[in-house]
DNA sequence: CAGTTGTTTTCCATTGAGCGGCATTGTGCC
DNA sequence: GGCACAATGCCGCTCAATGGAAAACAACTG
């Protein structure tokens, strides 16, 4: 490749003329990690992140020192403890779990099979904690995953809830069910999110990869307004919708209180 | 208090003579919340972080653009659900806890007590997970919070498991047993600790805040060395070591095997 | 409602911390 | 040994980061 075009003079030591703050820089490198990536070494941090190798290492040592990446005896990095010990006071995270685990042990006794609790984090459902019988059926979703708002019992219900604004920007972007890939109706999904707002209660069918429905209901912040979605998963066969809706509207109201809402569950809006 | 010391010239705009790097100070924002502090105002994040608050702000900005943190309408800072979801991904954090789960699960169903899973983090254990039946006594720890190596069963494991030049460090310093607040001898630990390596397991009393039995044991990660501790905590007037100890040491196998341990679990050392 | 006090936000002149290309060293692999 | 690639060490040049000052805002108080 030679140099045809008016390149700028790199001259050894020159500053470059634009990069991110170092501090954008730091999280880019903790972005680098993803499920399918838990470990990277530094030219893959360094790839993946899009930061010249010599800074990635020097960042990562700033990021190491502090125990927000660790290295292993074989050179590569992965997210450190100290990290995980800090995001633990989220209080979307850690904290609402924590007020919700005992009732969602509860639910998971009576139904057993999943329990999911998660939140909204952006166009994603973020999920926040699962608890899995061991009978039950193979597992979906893993605990700090993603979830599409629009083909899950969570993601409808904090779609359903959530502003109208947002709502709208959502509806207005060509979606498809997975993993069967067929596209949603705007139109339908409209009726879908008023009908699930009447009844306070969100009710998917999935076929794929097994036939199961998973029932769902809003949970509401100390603000009144919904902080998080609770959901059973079942299989197909032994669902019994009826007995699901109450049970898991009960739990979800249950953690609405001990998260210290009071109107929203109070006086269900006329 | 009027100024008698040679104040160094603060001209407005000059830049600080010393200074932390912008990542530490990052960081440092991150580290001003603890267990007892999950929400800081302004104000508040810049006195524990010791970083003036123009600083502050245009940090705090800059890690809330990423999700490190969030603001609620009432202007205080929280820990953000971005900073929780790639956490999730600490490989002795939620990955660990991911395959222990299971098997902790069992544990608990035996026992129906609490199950605990720590790891070491610097010279305090961290709880990574906790299950705890319903009947079961008062809770204890916070996942996510540290717990003293030398008193508690799964600390005693992770001490015992430790390098020699980091339980001489330990041993070094004066210890006392808490809440009792009674001093630990030195000889007397290490003799507890030769005992724990000999048979794998830890076994240790407490008579405050009520009587109870924590037994533990080491769980061998896929460098097969201890990795993490695993142990079950009972009132003191139903336990039966016989039965904890073997019950304790098999999930903690299965779990060793399942992080990829080989040699530690397969052929006990001579 | 003006006055007081405390907190949050904007503004900006200054300078050293961060920058990345390059050179060197380390590590397999054939 | 020879090659390819990954990791680390080095260094002079700048502009991004800096914190005090001041303004804007908020909450009480008499």
């Amino acid at each position: 490749m030679t140099d045809g075009s008016p390149e700028p003079v790199r001259v050894r030591g020159r500053r470059p003329p634009q990069g991110d703050p170092v501090v954008d820089r730091a999280f880019a490198l903790l972005a680098a990690f993803d499920a399918g990536h838990r470990s990277l070494s530094l030219g893959e941090l360094s790839r993946r992140s899009g930061i010249p190798t010599s800074s990635t290492l020097r960042l990562a040592g700033r990021l190491m020192a502090w125990g927000a990446l660790e290295r292993g005896s074989d050179g590569r990095f992965t997210i450190g403890l100290r990290l995980w010990e800090v995001a633990s006071l989220a209080p979307r995270g850690q904290g609402l779990k924590q007020v919700a685990l005992p009732f969602m042990g509860d639910l998971e006794e009576v139904t057993r099979q999943h329990v999911l609790l998660a939140v909204r984090e952006g166009t994603d459902a973020l999920l926040v904690e699962r608890l899995s019988a061991h009978q039950a059926m193979d597992v979906l979703y893993r605990v700090g995953g993603r979830l599409p708002l629009h083909s899950t019992g969570v993601g409808l219900i904090l779609l359903a809830f959530a502003e109208t604004a947002f709502q709208e920007s959502v509806l207005d972007q060509p979606l498809v069910h997975l993993p069967e890939n067929v596209p949603v109706s705007p139109a339908a999904l409209r009726r879908t999110l008023a009908e699930i707002r009447r009844d306070g209660t969100a009710t998917l069918r999935r076929r794929a990869p097994q036939p199961l429905v998973s029932v769902a209901a809003p949970i509401f912040g100390a603000d009144d307004r919904v902080a998080a979605a609770l959901s059973v998963v079942v299989p197909q066969e032994n669902a019994e919708p009826r007995l699901l809706g109450p049970a898991v509207r009960t739990a979800a109201r249950a953690i609405s209180r001990g998260l210290g809402a009071r109107r929203a569950i109070g006086v269900p809006p006329a």
